[in-house]
DNA sequence: CTCACGTATCGATGAATGTCGATGTGAAAC
DNA sequence: GTTTCACATCGACATTCATCGATACGTGAG
């Protein structure tokens, strides 16, 4: 999947009528979220103890391989949502939650 | 594409962990906005002068066949967004706000 | 009833995407 | 240097989906 960092691209949904390239920007965001292994393993990191996870608990949280669980940390954290850490051999992730409220607003009356 | 009206499935995905089906659900609702066509039927129609719109017009204003746009139509009014009349031989399209705010909830801090 | 027209459905097609096994990469441990 | 381990990338495959031409459906007009 083609990912683009997740950033403001137009006036609400309600409010104007979106032109060709928003539109395209914002479904682009939106897909990120439509998959639903890509909002648990946002949802588990959000809710992890110190607010990071390490990747090597998620293929099991997830029930995916860990290729897949990858594939999708990648789309996450190209789109924004999550920030990457290495720490020696492992990789630790949080949730960096200013990106949802650009598609929060987007859906604002 | 399986379209399932767009209801409450959850806490704000910040404030508790998704389960799997829950997770399936959200995603579901995600993918119907995850369409840049999709996204501009539903701006288009939510900003026409009178709240609404007829089927008619809108293959010329997004650029796309007449049986690509009534595809697109039925997935937004199946998952509740738009609500359809019929008039005579045309079909109206109007906004239906509140399930967009479902969606919005879901990324609430 | 028949025709005209707006819309929905069907069928086919090409493109995009999720998935996983196999393999590559890079860093720490010995 | 070699081994081990966590993670990324690659290649292949099956599925899903957007798209459109052809056609069916349904409603109002004549």
């Amino acid at each position: 999947m083609q990912v683009r960092p997740i950033s403001s691209c137009c006036d609400p949904l309600l409010d104007a009528a979106l032109d060709d390239s928003a539109a395209t920007d914002l479904a682009g965001a939106f897909k990120v979220l439509a998959d639903p292994v890509r909002l648990r393993l946002l949802s588990l990191v959000a809710n992890a103890p110190e607010g990071e996870l390490c990747a090597c608990d998620l293929p099991e949280l997830v029930g995916r391989s860990q290729p897949t669980v990858s594939h999708h940390l990648k789309i996450l954290t190209e789109a924004g949502l999550l920030r990457r850490e290495q720490r020696g051999r492992w990789a630790w992730f949080r949730i960096e939650p200013e990106r949802l409220s650009v598609l929060r607003d987007a859906l604002a009356p």
